[in-house]
DNA sequence: AACTATTTATAAGA
DNA sequence: TTCTTATAAATAGTT
């Protein structure tokens, strides 16, 4: 309506759309504010932009449920209920669904065993067995684990503990074998972290095989 | 805007006031579907006049129940403020106590144990055992509560066959002895509806003893 | 409902 | 986004 008339059809231009859009939103509101005013009417502007957004006009004298509720009145149709029943029943499934998962584990504990029928009971008793089988399978599994584990460590243990009394003997024999400056910790990275080390393992300095120490973890 | 500028406040001509909500009307509606068109939004735009009629325009790519709903969703915070977040708090809840149940059900199912420790593992176990202990002796205590009642019936079989064995011995030593008639059927009474009656039951005709059936149920 | 002088809105450019 | 401004569009008051 300004610099050249324009035709009244989609502008392709996104940038072009947007700003056009926010101006005429503009206008829009504020001409439906005149008219609130002069004419003392009630206006309620929704629009949704072609991103989704959302902009409102609400006169000044009312608010957009007011207005909402007169048009139901008028149109018959139900406006509110849609959205609230919705919630309404997925708190009421949830609410369900919690109940019964109560229920199975209360049973699953030996409680509210009124509910269930002999063979219920019965199936009961062969799922929890067979459950119960697993778990003290996993249980031994980790035990299992865990003696490894110690194992593997005291085997790295001997054999550091090996490695140091050869090395020991060697500079018995020759007092400049092998002789390194060196600031390793084996207490530390033997899992001894603050206690003394164990009788035989004299820790600070160590020119022996390295590699030992990538197995130990 | 023509032919004088004019003051944005109530025309307080009531004709006047008309003439200018109708043109207003028509030319907010107008610039309403031109924003529908020019920038591909979507526009709801309900009045009331001072009159209260009620007018609306909506972008014929939408009803006015959709854009409400939409509405709904995006201000549905600020209309029912507290409600609706109390809701939403609750469903949050509720999902998370779900979720919680289930997890609990799949680790006594054996399931998704990697997420207990080694002593949770035991105690479960220990609750698993005790449990398994309740339930069982639950369903020793219906088998039991079985047998008793076979029992109870057997012997009131039993009582019964023995009241009508002195019977008969009765009558065939007077032959006019109690003679009533009845046509009480015992054979549903103690439990072989439809099948044979076990030997030395004679059903049909009874004349003896009838609280004897109280007792059975 | 039509007319039209004038105000207002706004498209394009900055 | 905001400002500018030439021009299109809306409309107040009149008929």
């Amino acid at each position: 309506m300004a610099r050249g008339k324009i035709q009244i059809k989609k502008i392709e231009n996104q940038t072009n759309r947007q700003v056009t859009y926010s101006k005429r939103r503009n206008g829009l509101f504020k001409k439906a504010h005149e008219l609130t005013v002069l004419c003392d009417a009630r206006v309620s502007i929704i629009m949704i932009s072609s991103t989704q957004k959302l902009h409102e006009y609400i006169s000044p004298s009312t608010t957009t449920k007011q207005v909402f509720d007169q048009y139901q009145k008028a149109v018959a149709v139900d406006l509110w209920s849609s959205h609230y029943e919705k919630m309404q029943e997925h708190l009421k499934k949830l609410k369900d669904v919690n109940r019964n998962l109560r229920r199975e584990i209360r049973q699953r504990m030996g409680e509210s065993l009124n509910d269930l029928g002999y063979d219920q009971m019965v199936n009961l008793i062969e799922d929890m067995d067979s459950s119960l089988r697993l778990i003290r399978e996993r249980k031994y599994k980790v035990i299992g684990n865990q003696i490894e584990t110690s194992k593997k460590k005291l085997r790295n243990v001997e054999e550091i503990h090996r490695n140091l009394v050869l090395e020991l003997d060697a500079r018995q024999e020759d007092p400049h074998y092998g002789l390194v400056e060196h600031d390793g910790d084996y207490n530390s990275v033997l899992g001894f972290p603050h206690g003394p080390p164990p009788p035989g393992l004299h820790g600070g300095r160590a020119a022996s095989d390295l590699t030992t120490f990538a197995l130990l973890e």
